[in-house]
DNA sequence: AGCACGCCGACT
DNA sequence: GTCGGCGTGCTC
């Protein structure tokens, strides 16, 4: 006897603001396809695939349902708890919710390519291998034993290595050098790292402890080099210690590569890593064996605040601050704010570790929904080191260095210490003109000009990616006379390699760390002291350990200290302090110069004489009377068109729509062309609204959403909804 | 987003 | 007489 098909409500992957109805089977069981199942499904003439959202208990009347095609996975990829949380995203984040479950899953699953799982193996180092004779002989059979020797590696970890290191691997197997055995997740390495707390770590650790079990959010402000990952690695060893397990979010993995190795070494196996680099096959491995629960301590980018983890007893976000937690494209979550909520539906302790928290955590602290914990001093004998603004103007450079920084760099080389310059600008010159006809190089495609590389002989658009050879660009003039203006990360290696021709120097930016693998070489080159100089971009200031650092120079503060997004001082003074801290972090002592033209600034002056505590009081004060987040939430209506005037008027008549709309308390700024409007050929523009409550404002988002599907101009425009927008500009 | 259907200009 | 422009409507 035939039972009556049932009906399934289905999140289609298509980016529609809608779910979908269908039919499945019956079955012996009473549900053939569950929630959090991915399906296969007839959509329009084609096929799609898609996540169950769950039965449907009053089946739609009046349209004939198609039936799924097919049921793909045996046990729902989405257990219930994700199912909760993507739904939760879904709708906080106003974005279609076939996209957000799909941006859910690792990219295999997303097409509906079930990963079949591997056996895992991990590879451990013989004790009494000649690894000197070896580092001669076989110098790439060293490398892996190194990298093993580090901690046991696991497949994936051997990607890093930039060569061919299967035949290594291999002879060094053969020869018993190393050996390979299971994956036991439940082997651990020894207790040590528990032990060597200071007070305030162990007061930190004890506090998170305490909370096992229930929702609480605590801020961990730790200056730098307080030793703030010494709490996270207790809190971690308690939570596995109760058979629960942690999930660790951190900015971009690939910097912090000596964590990883520390936590492999503390808990074996069990540890997990996802992160950008790794291949898609390589990442639906790493997530079946959190839903497998062979990983038990989890630590990754952004989406890994998405991991199938079960039974986690505590999450962790590193460098809470960091921008890059919030994805700026496509689902524009932001993964602390999404781990929070999840730890409040699990109902588990979550930790925000950083030492420049963002005006948001320091807001809930105020209001009590953070749980406050410091970490005021740095460990052992190291001190923060002093900061001083060097005031440039009227002073002589060499290639954009001061003498006082010139000689601060030749006292801290005599001395046999490392210095790292710091300048947020690859390439050589930010602008090349020509001294004839005074045109300046810009991109066509974008309202930028080109950046000069010299490395490449090529002006590069740092915004779209399109190059220019150096003829071309003065098409006025018979014989341009092309000269760089302004400083670049090129230049100044340039500079250095001028003024200091007997000491090592290193460039860290995205160009000079192209070549998989380059980063961690480069990182672990620098630790063992192989360079007197660093300059570098962003890369350099996040979270590394470069003990024998003892001069840090800010080369030019000056270009981010006016910009319009109201966002903009905060990471300013955050990027400052974070750079800072990579100065004096053992047992030398450090020094950090800022080279300005701006030495009155407010942002410097309450930074250098107060501190950063103090520069963000100020600056909540600020936002409170401006009425900017995090006092009010704010939403950005984001639209985009080949043509410059459609974005304006798509979002006007949008605009006109909801404001007659008369909902109470909402602000709406704009639209306003973008502050770049011209990107890679298209045009930009934007509402930016507020509202006095999270209510309010998703009434007025969906408002815009409602009306957006009648407005006929709206299929060549592309526009988006960002929640909590991270810049405004 | 895709992909159809559908009604008006320059071509084998 | 057709091929094809992209305007608008829909996808269970």
């Amino acid at each position: 006897m035939s039972r009556p098909d049932s009906v399934i409500e289905v999140a289609v992957f298509v980016p529609l603001r809608k779910s979908f109805h269908y039919l499945t089977e019956p079955d012996h069981s009473n549900e053939t396809a569950p929630s959090g199942s991915l399906v296969r499904v007839p959509f329009g003439r084609g096929v799609r695939v898609g996540i169950v959202l769950g039965p449907v208990l009053d089946a739609a009347v009046g349209r004939q349902l198609k039936p799924i095609i097919e049921l793909i996975d045996e046990v729902p990829v989405i257990g219930p708890e994700l199912m909760r949380l993507g739904r939760w995203a879904a709708e906080y984040y106003q974005h279609p919710i076939g996209e957000a479950f799909a941006a859910m899953l690792p990219g295999t699953l997303r097409h509906a390519r079930a990963p079949a799982p591997r056996q895992s193996y991990e590879w451990i180092a013989a004790d009494d291998a000649d690894d000197l004779s070896l580092a001669r002989k076989a110098p790439r059979q060293a490398a892996v034993l190194a990298l093993i020797r580090r901690c046991p590696a696991v497949i994936e970890d051997f990607e890093s290595l930039q060569f061919e290191w299967r035949r290594p691997l291999r002879i060094l197997e053969e020869k018993g050098v190393v050996r390979r055995r299971l994956c036991r997740s439940t082997e651990q390495g020894p207790l040590a790292e528990e032990i060597g707390l200071n007070v305030a770590q162990r007061d930190a650790a004890a506090s998170i402890v305490g909370a096992f079990g229930a929702f609480r959010t605590y801020l961990l402000h730790g200056v730098t080099g307080s030793g703030k990952t010494e709490v996270y690695m207790a809190a971690i060893t308690k939570a596995l210690a109760i058979n629960t397990t942690a999930l660790m979010l951190v900015p971009e993995i690939i910097l912090t590569q000596a964590l990883v190795e520390r936590l492999k070494r503390r808990f074996g196996s069990a540890v997990g890593v996802l992160h950008s680099g790794l291949s898609d096959g390589d990442r639906a491995q790493v997530w079946l064996k959190c839903r497998g629960g062979e990983v038990k301590v989890l630590m990754g980018t952004r989406s890994a605040v998405w991991a199938p983890l079960s039974h986690i007893g505590l999450i962790i976000v590193d460098e809470e601050h960091d921008a890059s937690f919030k994805q700026q494209e496509g689902f524009r979550y932001h993964a602390r704010d999404v781990a929070i909520k999840r730890a409040q539906q699990l109902d588990i302790p979550i930790v925000l570790g950083t030492a420049t928290p963002s005006l948001e955590a320091y807001l809930n602290v105020e209001k009590n929904k953070f749980t406050y914990l410091s970490l005021p001093e740095r460990t052992g004998v190291a001190k923060l080191p002093p900061i001083s603004c060097i005031d440039m103007r009227g002073l002589p450079m060499t290639g954009g260095l001061s003498d006082r920084l010139c000689r601060a760099l030749g006292n801290c080389l005599e001395r046999g210490e490392q210095a790292l310059l710091f300048l947020n600008r690859r390439g050589f010159a930010p602008v090349i003109l020509c001294h004839q006809c005074g045109h300046i190089a810009t991109c066509e495609r974008c309202d930028a000009k080109l950046v000069w590389h010299k490395e490449r002989a090529a002006l590069i658009c740092h915004h779209c990616g399109s190059q220019k050879r150096r003829p071309q660009i003065a098409p006025c003039c018979p014989a341009p006379d092309l000269v760089p203006v302004g400083l670049g990360t090129e230049q100044v290696e340039e500079t250095l390699n001028k003024l200091f021709p007997d000491k090592v120097i290193v460039r860290i930016d995205r160009d000079s760390m192209r070549r998989k693998g380059t980063m961690e070489k480069t990182f672990s080159a620098i630790r063992e002291g192989a360079f007197d100089i660093l300059i570098g971009t962003q890369m350099l200031a996040k979270g590394h350990d470069f003990s024998r650092v003892s001069l840090v120079g800010i080369v030019d503060a000056d270009s981010q200290l006016f910009s319009t997004d109201f966002r903009a001082e905060e990471k300013l003074a955050q990027m400052i302090i974070q750079v800072a801290g990579r100065a004096g972090r053992a047992e030398v002592p450090g020094e950090v110069l800022i080279q300005t033209h701006q030495p009155h600034h407010h942002l410097l002056q309450t930074l250098l004489a107060a501190g950063y505590d103090r520069f963000a009081r100020d600056a909540l004060s600020e936002r409170r009377m401006a009425a900017l987040p995090p006092y009010v939430p704010m939403a950005l209506i984001r639209a985009e068109s080949p043509s410059q005037e459609l974005p304006l008027k798509f979002l006007a008549t949008l605009t006109e729509k909801v404001k007659d709309r008369d909902i109470r308390g909402i602000e709406i700024l704009g639209p306003i062309p973008a502050a770049m409007e011209k990107k890679a050929g298209r045009y930009r523009a934007q509402v930016m609204i507020t509202a006095p409550q999270r209510a309010v404002l998703a009434e007025s988002i969906k408002a815009f959403v409602d009306f957006s599907s009648d407005i006929s101009i709206h299929r060549n425009v592309r526009w988006s909804i960002d929640i909590d927008p991270q810049d405004t500009i």
